[in-house]
This record gives structure tokens, C-alpha cells and sequence, in this order.
DNA sequence: GACCTGCTGCGGGCTG
């Protein structure tokens, strides 16, 4: 089966010229490869035509009159419902201009039913989807028969997706896949990437060859300028309150904006501090992802139009669409990665030739170191995306356990067949027969703990050991829960309408924090998409709200979410930096402090661990700098405390940032030699931690994830979502009859092991622990030392507990500035 | 009165 399209075929040649487009060289690489049967990884900067490359070899085979009058040909997955929306609708024009007839549809969660039944009976030439509607589909008896003459793959923006649980659930799609239509050819896009042959292995899930890796040309360097503001540079803080003057007017001087921040509070403050200075009335809009889905496609609409000047966003904005020119990037507070960073510039200015441009505005003093070596990194080509810091993800075990029953529901299966196809998706290489059967025995009945409740019995063996899906019921149940994305409990906030009993809810706002809406009392007022809202009552898990005029007390909700800790490859670039092996390109105030370290104490040097302990306030202080980034601090700072009060050092508490980690206590330290090593020996991550994390709230919120991803506990039912509240109760409690009876359950495994990647990055402080043992630069002060003040200033903001609240903060401070001017 | 660091993504299908 030569196909000959290594060339254009005529139609498309001149749909090509009627545009005045030729093809791109690595266009005409995956033409070459597709002709060839073979796959392709094709790494591409975003606008460089990459989804046009995707679909190539498919519409020439369909120009050539090889796809059947049905049948389902081209398959393209997307990580976002917009984008296959978008898609079609994009590959609808060439398709109409080149006269190709061809049925194309998008099916997403939006999809309405009928739609989706009529799908099922009779697929369209391609179907544009997420990976959820996948693997819903994949889980239905019909799936080998719709899917059998699949021709072509293509998995957009998987960069995006290999590294977290839906790459892994998808993983094991293509596996399935690979059985039911070994022939379809497998077109990966992705932006640049650290270890293109390891996404490649994962694109290959299940298939005989891996793809090829095709590379687009680069684009060039984006421009940055680093926003050196009038004002003071803070300390301390997030807010970036000092530069909003400058950042807008920046975005006076541009036609569209993009104002990046990284949380959904600085979103809301940002869009206020601005809102309180736009004298020019610019236009200037809200986007984050607890904004209802309405408003935020409002915006995205207006941005298209040109009917906004400007938009302060989250990474909601990163992936996607263009909506729009977008002229302008600035970057607020910390930039965290250098492919984050890339990412985000690369929203800007479309043009394959063009450079963009971004200017960045560092929250604080660390910031701007961070902002420096980010912009450095950038230049060099440096990619770190999570996917290249972990190559060999090894797939999650809850995820597994919910593709089992999904598996089996489309097709029986022995387990022989099963574990073998499974094994040949790349992030479960690794799993062992023995981890697999204990995956099954957990689908069968719960595990041992959970045997005596029948609603766990989702899969059954019969004759032959052939393993099936217990009943169709389960399994539509089941099916309502396929997906491995999970929410934090949040409460609806509405528009109240009407008073009293007849309180009814009105337009949809969005979403906030469940403990934070179950905080607020009649009257509260906070800031929500912009505006200042009113509390009127809170019922259901649902916060009733009307208009109000924002005053002193009107507070901004803060979110559970994840948080990003600065990427390992810009820490070390910081370190790097502040090291003082070259001249610093820092403004004053930012070199008069790291000045004023080395003066003082000293500063830390790459490869080894500073440690500096002095009094303050009646208290004694320990800070380090690890440069291991927030969540590893965060542990490390848990797992000091427990150390220090065993060592009766009497501990009070704790503060991190991405660089360092401040622990303080009423007792001196001692001065015996020996005792850092000690303290922060990597035997920590021992019992220690082992102790602390069975009764954390941490491996509590990992469980639930897990239980819910697993199936364990059911997001959804027939008729109702479960709230989130009643979803905590549930699975705290089948935690506890786990950890009491069955420690060794697949489910504690698993949250464990998403505990340790994404809640307290064990393998980073591991690695940290062992490399500095035996290098630590300890250094006694009889006061604070620059590099540890920004962390006595956060500790002032914390709530800390009880008499650590007697800090002196503005002494503090005063002492400070006087130091610096020096 | 000043101060605010916890991102994003998706999600059933039948009968009547």
C-alpha cells in the first residue's frame, strides 16, 4: 500500500496557490512519512500551521478519493472542547473551497445526545473530540466496529497532555486503539519540548513503530524587556501594586493586551488596581477559569473582534485559539518556567517571522531574579516543561483502574489479553502483573477492606477466566464518571433574584472555594469577575449575590488550586546568577540587597546549601536556601518542625517561598557542629514523613481525587451531581477504613504516589537532601539577613498561630530600609 | 489602612 502523496494532489496544490501559501518544509516531511506508513511527532511553535500539518495527509487521501462514502476516516483529538470546536470549523472552509465532499463533526460533553446517538450509528468522515469523549467512546461494545477503518490519528497539543492523568488515560486509548485499527497512522502536535523521544514513546502507546520526529523551523527569539518601574521594588508580596502605573501604560500604547498573572486573586486584583486608574477608558476585560463559561467565551469573542483593548488573565489564555492580535504579552509576578513563559509570549504576534514581544513585571526582589534568568533561558532555547522534567512518567493507578472497567465494557477480555495490552501503553510499562491484578481485584470488589459492598463489584470473571463488566447498569453509571479530571468543592455564585423564600438564582457568575463561600455571612461583600458583589445567602452549596459598592472590607476569594513551583532548570539559573560569576543586570534596588547579603552574610552558591540562623524579635530563626521550589520548601518546612520539637527547640512555625524556606522557634539554636547536618539529614523523608503524611489533609485530597478517578466514590449519578461537600465525607471516611484495615489498598498506592508528584515533590527535596549532605555553608547573625527578609514578611502576613503574631513587622522593615540606605 | 500567591482541563444515554 504505496500511497503516492509525497506530492500535493492537484486540488490541493491549487487551493494552496488560490491563498498564496506554499507548503513548509517539515509540511512536506510529514507528506513524505505519511506516504510512507509511517507516524510522525511533529514539534512546532505555535501559528507555524501545525493543525494544518496534522490533517495533510488525511485531506490528500481524501482529494485522492480514498475515504469510503462512511465510515469514520480521520480521528483528531483535542485537550480543549473550543479547540476541536474551532477546528471543524476552520477545516470546513478548504474542504467547501477544494470541493472535497466530507461529513466533519465535533463531539465534546456539549455535543447534544442525539447528536452523539446519531455519531455512534453513522460516524462522520472525521470526528473532532476531547480525550474524555475517547475514552466514553472506546468504553461502548460498538467502539471496534465505528473505529475499525480509522485512517489517521491526530492528537493535538500534546505536550499539554502526555504529563498529567489524561495523557495517561489516553495512553491506554491508543493502546485499545492500536488493536482495533492497526493501520491508522498517528500525526502528534505538540509545542517544543524537552525530550521529544519520550512524548514520541508516548504518542506510540500501544502501536508497532514509533513515530518520527519532524521539527517545524524555529521562530525567532522573543523580545523582553524587564519593567523597571519608578517605584520601589517590594521585598515581599505578589501584588505588583508598585508597577500598575507602568503596566498601563503599556497597554495604552498597544492595540490588544494579554496581562498574564498566575492566580485567580491576582486576576481579580489586577483587573481592579487597573479598572482604578483607566482614565482613557480602555477596554479592559477579565478571563480566568472560575468565571462562568459564558462570560469567558464573551471575552474571547470580543478579543476576535477587536472590541477590547485588553485582558487580565490566568493560563486560561496559554493554550488555545488566537483570539485575535494580540500585540502585547506582559508577564506579572513570577514567570515559574522557561516553557511557560515561551508559551505565553508566543500568544502574541502570529507571524512565523516576527519575534514577539513580551515585557514582564516581577511582583518582588526574588522575582526579579527569577524574571532575569527566565529571560535568559528563553534566548537559549530551554525547555522544561513538566514533560521533560519526568520522561518516564509512570502512569496512575486510579486511572488504570477506571480504564479496566471501561475496557472491558467495550469488549471481554482475559486478563492475559489485557495486561498485555495495557503494558504496551507507554506509562504503564512499568506496571507489574502483580500491581495489575491488584487493580483488577479492586474493580472486582473493592479490595479486602470493602469486600462486603456489592456497589463496588464492577467487573465479574467467567468461563475461561474471561473477564466482563458485572452489568449494563454499573456500567452506565460508570460511564457518567469516565474522566480524570477533579474539582476542588466549590459553590455556584449566582445573581439572587426575588427575597426571602422566593430567593431564586438568576444569571450564573461562576464558581468560588466551597470553605471560603461557607466564610462569608449576609452582607460580605468580595470582588468576582470584576465587580463587587453582596452575599445574600448561601443554600445549597450554591451563594446568592446581588450588586454592591465595594468598600474597605470588600475581600477578594482566594482558590484552592494547585501551585506551581518554579521550574528546576530556572532555579538553578538563579542560583547560578546570584552567584556573582558575572555582572549583574539588576536595577539597583535589586542588586543593593544581594550587595548587602554578601556584606552581611553571604550568598549561597550553587551545588551547596546555605544555612543562616539568627534572633529576632525574641525568637530564633533558621533560614535556608534550598532553591528547590514552593512545594518541596513547603515539606521540608513540615518535616524541620517535627525535627526541631523533638529536639525540644520548641518550634513555632514556618514560611516558603520557590528559593528558601524560614523555620523559627522560642529556643536557641545549638552551636554544636553537627547539628544542621543532623537536622537535615535525608533520612527526614523516613518515618518522619511517613508519620506525618498518614494524618495530613494532604493524602486526604489526594485520596478523594484518586477514589473519584477510580470510581470509588461517584462524582455524578443518575438525576444529580453529588456535592462536593458529600464527596469529602465519603471518601475521608472509606481513607480511614483503608489506612486502619487494608494499608496496602491500590487507591492508598495511588494517592500516595499523586501526593508525593504534585502535592509535595518528594523527588525534587530527595534529590536536594542528598546533594547538599556534607555542604552546608552555616552562618550565625545577630540579625536578619536580606535574602531572608522577604520571608519574615510573609510570615507577617500569615495567620500565624497564637505568639508568633508579635513579630514586629514594621520595626522590621524600618530596620531594613535604613540598612539599604546605606 | 494596607495587605492580599493555591493554574488549567472534561464530564451519560436511553426510552417515551
Amino acid at each position: 500500500m504505496n500511497k503516492p502523496h509525497a506530492e500535493l494532489p492537484d486540488v490541493l496544490s491549487r487551493w494552496f496557490d488560490r491563498r498564496g501559501w506554499s507548503l513548509r518544509a517539515y509540511q512536506r516531511e510529514v507528506l513524505d512519512l505519511a506516504a510512507r506508513n509511517e507516524s510522525a511527532l511533529v514539534i512546532a511553535p505555535t501559528g507555524a500551521g501545525k493543525t494544518l500539518a496534522g490533517f495533510l495527509p488525511a485531506l490528500c487521501d481524501v482529494s485522492r478519493g480514498a475515504a469510503g462514502e462512511d465510515g469514520l476516516f480521520a480521528l483528531y483529538i483535542s485537550p480543549l472542547k473550543a479547540l476541536a470546536v474551532d477546528v471543524r470549523r476552520n477545516l470546513e472552509l478548504p474542504v467547501a473551497e477544494i470541493g472535497l465532499k466530507l461529513r466533519i463533526e465535533a463531539r465534546t460533553g456539549d455535543t447534544p445526545a442525539s447528536r452523539r446517538a446519531r455519531q455512534q450509528k453513522k460516524p462522520p468522515h472525521i470526528l473532532l473530540t476531547t480525550p474524555e469523549q475517547v475514552a466514553l467512546m472506546f468504553s461502548r461494545p460498538d467502539s471496534a466496529k465505528m473505529f475499525a477503518g480509522l485512517r489517521y490519528l491526530i492528537l493535538d497539543e500534546i505536550h499539554a497532555l502526555a504529563p498529567s492523568k489524561r495523557g495517561d488515560l489516553l495512553a491506554l486509548g491508543l493502546a485499545q486503539l492500536a488493536k482495533i485499527a492497526p493501520a491508522a497512522q498517528r500525526f502528534g502536535l505538540s509545542a517544543t519540548v524537552r525530550e521529544p523521544a519520550a512524548l514520541a514513546r508516548w504518542l506510540a502507546s500501544g502501536a508497532a513503530r514509533p513515530p518520527r520526529i519532524v521539527r517545524a523551523e524555529g521562530a525567532p527569539p522573543p523580545r523582553f524587556e524587564i519593567l523597571e518601574s519608578q517605584s520601589r521594588t517590594p521585598w515581599a508580596g505578589h501584588s505588583a501594586r508598585y508597577a500598575v502605573a507602568d503596566i498601563y501604560a503599556r497597554l495604552r500604547g498597544a492595540k490588544l493586551s494579554i496581562v498574564f498573572v498566575n492566580t485567580r486573586l491576582q486576576a481579580e486584583m489586577m483587573f481592579q488596581l487597573l479598572w482604578d486608574i483607566n482614565e482613557d477608558n480602555l477596554r479592559i476585560a477579565l478571563h480566568h477559569g472560575s468565571l462562568d463559561r459564558a462570560h469567558r467565551r464573551r471575552v474571547e469573542a470580543a478579543m476576535a473582534e477587536g472590541a477590547v483593548d485588553a485582558v487580565v488573565a490566568t493560563s486560561t489564555l496559554d493554550l488555545g485559539l488566537d483570539w485575535g492580535d494580540v500585540d502585547l504579552v506582559i508577564q506579572v509576578g513570577a514567570p515559574k518556567s522557561a516553557s511557560r513563559l515561551t508559551q505565553r509570549v508566543g500568544r502574541s504576534n502570529h507571524r512565523l517571522d516576527e519575534p514577539s514581544q513580551a515585557l514582564l513585571a516581577p511582583a518582588n526582589r526574588f522575582e526579579w531574579l527569577e524574571c532575569v534568568a527566565a529571560v535568559e533561558a528563553v534566548a537559549a532555547g530551554v525547555q522544561d516543561n513538566a514533560e521533560g522534567d519526568a520522561p518516564e512518567r509512570a502512569g496512575a493507578l486510579d486511572v488504570l483502574a477506571q480504564h479496566v472497567v471501561s475496557r472491558l465494557g467495550a469488549e471481554p477480555m482475559t486478563a492475559d489479553a489485557l495486561f498485555a495490552e495495557i503494558a504496551s501503553a507507554a506509562p504503564y510499562h512499568g506496571v507489574s502483573r502483580e500491581t495489575f491484578e491488584r487493580v483488577l481485584a479492586f474493580a472486582r470488589n473493592g479490595g479486602y477492606a470493602l469486600k462486603a459492598y456489592e456497589r463496588f463489584e464492577k467487573i465479574r470473571a467467567g468461563a475461561k477466566g474471561v473477564l466482563r463488566v458485572a452489568n449494563a447498569k454499573m456500567l452506565a453509571a460508570h460511564r457518567m464518571n469516565i474522566g480524570t479530571i477533579t474539582d476542588n468543592p466549590m459553590a455556584r455564585v449566582v445573581t439572587a433574584v426575588g427575597a426571602g423564600r422566593a430567593l431564586k438564582a438568576g444569571r450564573e457568575l461562576g464558581t468560588i472555594d466551597s470553605l471560603v463561600a461557607a466564610g462569608m455571612a449576609p452582607g460580605d461583600t468580595f470582588y468576582f469577575g470584576g465587580e463587587a458583589w453582596a452575599v445574600r445567602e448561601l443554600r445549597e452549596e450554591k451563594l446568592f449575590v446581588s450588586r454592591a459598592r465595594a468598600n474597605a472590607s470588600t475581600i477578594i476569594p482566594s482558590y484552592m488550586g494547585g501551585r506551581l513551583p518554579v521550574s528546576e532548570s530556572l532555579a538553578a539559573r538563579v542560583a547560578e546568577l546570584i552567584s556573582g560569576a558575572r555582572a549583574l543586570p539588576f536595577p539597583p534596588q535589586v542588586a543593593e540587597w544581594l550587595a548587602a547579603q554578601a556584606e552581611i552574610s553571604r550568598i549561597p552558591r550553587p551545588g551547596r546549601l546555605l544555612a543562616e540562623i539568627f534572633p529576632h524579635a525574641k525568637r530564633h530563626y533558621l533560614a535556608l536556601y534550598p532553591f528547590a521550589g514552593r512545594l518541596a520548601h513547603q515539606t521540608l518546612g513540615v518535616l524541620l518542625t517535627r525535627r526541631l520539637a523533638r529536639a525540644g527547640l520548641a518550634p513555632i512555625g514556618f514560611a516558603a517561598n520557590d528559593y528558601a524556606v524560614l523555620a523559627w522557634q522560642l529556643r536557641p539554636f545549638p552551636e554544636t557542629g553537627g547539628f544542621l547536618e543532623d537536622l537535615l539529614a535525608p533520612d527526614m523523608l523516613g518515618d518522619d514523613l511517613e508519620e506525618w503524611l498518614d494524618e495530613s489533609s494532604i493524602m486526604k485530597r489526594a485520596f478523594r481525587n484518586c477514589a473519584q478517578v477510580a470510581g470509588l466514590v461517584e462524582r455524578r449519578a443518575f438525576g444529580q451531581a453529588k456535592s462536593g461537600r458529600a464527596l469529602t465525607i465519603s471518601s475521608d471516611l472509606i481513607y480511614d477504613v483503608l489506612r486502619r484495615y487494608e494499608p496496602d489498598h491500590i487507591l492508598l498506592q495511588a494517592a500516595r504516589l499523586e501526593a508525593s508528584r504534585e502535592m509535595l515533590d518528594l523527588d525534587r527535596l530527595a534529590g536536594k537532601l542528598v546533594c547538599f549532605a556534607g555542604k552546608i555553608d552555616s552562618v550565625r547573625r545577630e540579625r536578619p539577613t536580606p535574602l531572608a527578609v522577604p520571608l519574615l514578611l510573609e510570615i507577617g502576613r500569615e495567620k500565624a498561630p497564637g505568639d508568633a503574631r508579635d513579630l514586629a513587622l514594621e520595626e522590621l522593615g524600618d530596620d531594613l530600609l535604613a540598612g539599604d540606605a546605606r
